[in-house]
RNA sequence: AGGGGUAUCGCCAAGCGGUAAGGCAGCAGGUUUUGAUCCUGCCAUUCGGUGGUUCGAAUCCAUCUACCCCUGCCA
């Protein structure tokens, strides 16, 4: 499909034909993180589908956390998923939601099931509930204390919200089938005791409602009509709706599901990218190398290529694997149309031009972009001496090398042709210098009959600035670096993933560059200005993504 | 006979009984002061397998196979 093209999917196809049918006035979706990590690439296609879908229908997407363990979530985490969903440009339906915030509600509906005896207080130990809970081919078998009085229920229920027993005594059942074939109709534990101090609600609550309850209430109280999530919870479809409809709410939320996002060398799993942070093996969520939002923003992947990715990468109900170069595409796409040109050498090797005059300087114009000129142009001072790349030279190059060689010509990208007349080595043998000499009438145009094979950026040698740039591949050297029962992750961590590059120089107009500005540096990648560590007149770059090599062979 | 899902090009994915879209990757050319971009062409006689229904099947039926998910007081 073209960029201009709506995606359509087969949710889309479901929204539209409930709105045609007249079942829903308007459609409202929620995005439900939970806030015990950053949100990923995956968390990306949720929100992109949840958000994209209301925005396209006409309808509302409330942001919603689900935060009802609060053993393992953070204000940090609120402040993150809030800022990443704002930055990947989404604005959600009114206020921020949180399931906490319905936890009177929730409570209120629990008694309500209790007094229709559909819930009961369970005293078992945790391991005699798992053990009552059958297995995949046995039913499970009812608890003992299954058939509580609706009073004894309501009363041990109301002694457990006043903290009147020990964490983990009691535990709230809904009252289903044991021998159901679905694990998760079992009498599944709707409320639990535990003393943890809540970011949201303090010390207002020792009892907290289970996902399982919470989720299909808060989207009733919340008049969702779609409730959308992945594959994993199709099983829990059916208690979703048993929910809904054995409370007197008027709201019929339904639950569609479809395939989470799997990309290739990396993981999308918060608890293993969690564990990436803990142990230091990135720096920081927002390490450049991870494929949480932050990181791809770091990085320097823009809202826009991230949303077209989601586009591309459609929604389905299969199991799949989206190949990584799906992703760099979508930057590539976007940035090859918006980034300005700079030159920056990663590795200087020296160049002098024996025919240009000492302390002589031309200021160079050149066009910020090739294509658009509204990005207008930038000044670089030509001088007698200049850098180049290293591998932009070669004593013995092999069959179609387009860059210098002794005696031969190249042109310096938005200037002239120069010749390699002399190689200059150390004690050691290595190349310190090249001794050069320019054509003063290739400025321009074309050198007058011959033709020059190549083209290689340069930066002049006092005028350029010092950098550093950072160099990012891959984190993992595997495919699926979790999907291997006798291999743990962390094995397959890309010893190469980071390379520091100190010494680099950009030309002159980069020197004060703002954090999150990016650029194509020419023949090397798209790059963008750190978003921590670059300060004024000391930049740092982030590698985004190099530009596709079509040097074969 | 546990239950629930999914199978269309190397990857993603349209297709919804009328004779296999598109994108990514790849390959071959052209343009080019980025080995980039851009442009052109090529890239599934076949839709997990086998039977069947039909004038006609990727689409319907049967059966088989493969893979994914489910036994937290996680979400």
């Amino acid at each position: 499909m073209s960029t201009t093209e709506k995606p359509t999917n087969f949710l889309r196809q479901i929204v539209e034909a409930d709105l045609a049918a007249g079942k829903h006035a308007t459609v409202a979706t929620r995005f439900p993180p939970e806030p015990n990590g950053y949100l990923h690439v995956g968390h990306a296609k949720s929100i992109c589908l949840n958000f994209g879908i209301a925005r396209d229908f006409g309808g509302t997407c409330n942001l919603r956390f689900d935060d009802t363990n609060p053993e393992k979530e953070s204000q940090e985490y609120i402040d993150a998923i809030q800022r990443d969903v704002n930055w990947l440009g989404f604005a959600w339906n009114g206020e921020v939601r949180y399931a906490s915030a319905y936890f009177e509600a929730l409570y209120g509906f629990a008694v309500e099931l209790i007094g229709k005896g559909l819930a009961y207080v369970d005293s078992q130990s945790p391991e005699d509930m798992r053990k009552g809970r059958g297995n995949l081919t046995e039913p499970g078998t009812n608890s003992p204390f299954r058939d509580r009085t609706v009073e004894e229920n309501l009363d041990l229920f109301a002694r457990m919200r006043a903290g009147e027993f020990a964490d983990g005594a009691h535990v709230l059942r809904a009252k289903i089938d044991m021998a159901s074939a679905n694990m998760v109709m079992r009498d599944p534990a709707i409320y639990r005791i535990r003393r943890a101090h809540h970011h949201q609600t303090g010390d207002a609550w020792c009892i907290y409602p289970m996902y399982d309850f919470a989720h299909p209430l808060s989207d009733a109280l919340e008049g969702i009509t779609h409730s959308i999530c992945t594959l994993e919870f199709e099983e829990h479809r059916p208690l979703y709706d048993w929910l809904v409809d054995n409370v007197s709410l008027e709201a019929k939320p339904r639950q569609y599901e479809f395939a989470r996002l799997n990309l290739n060398y990396t993981i999308t799993s918060k608890r293993k990218l969690k564990q990436l942070v803990d142990e230091g093996h990135v720096t920081a969520w927002d390490d450049p190398r991870m494929p949480t939002i932050s990181g791809l923003r770091r990085r320097g992947y823009t809202p826009a290529s991230i949303r077209h990715f989601c586009d591309l990468i459609g929604v389905t109900r299969s199991d799949g694997v989206v190949d990584m170069g799906m992703l760099e595409f979508a930057i590539r796409d976007d940035l090859d149309k918006t980034a300005p040109r700079a030159m920056c050498v990663l590795r200087p090797l020296k160049v002098t031009l024996t025919t240009w005059a000492e302390g002589e300087v031309q200021e160079l114009t050149v066009p910020r972009h090739p294509k658009d000129e509204s990005l207008g142009a930038r000044v670089i001072p030509m001088t007698r001496e200049l850098f180049i790349d290293q591998d932009d030279f070669s004593e013995a190059p092999p069959a179609g090398w387009k860059r210098l060689e002794p005696g031969q010509e190249v042109r310096l990208r938005g200037s002239y042709v120069i010749r390699c007349d002399e190689v200059v080595k150390d004690a050691a043998g290595n190349i310190v210098e090249l001794k050069c000499s320019h054509d003063a009438n290739t400025l321009g145009k074309n050198p007058e009959g011959r033709k020059v094979k190549g083209v290689i950026h340069w930066v002049p040698a006092n005028e350029s600035v010092p950098c550093e740039v950072r160099l990012y591949e891959r984190l993992f050297t595997d495919p699926t670096p979790d999907g291997h029962d006798d291999r743990d992750f962390l094995s397959f961590i890309n010893p190469k993933s980071l390379t520091v590059v100190q010494g680099a120089r950009v030309e002159p107009a980069l020197a004060n560059v703002q954090p999150e500005e990016r650029f194509q540096f020419e023949r090397e990648g798209y790059f963008c200005a750190d978003l921590r560590d670059t300060k004024p007149g000391s930049p740092v770059f982030n590698l985004t993504v190099t530009l596709r090599d079509g040097f074969t062979k």
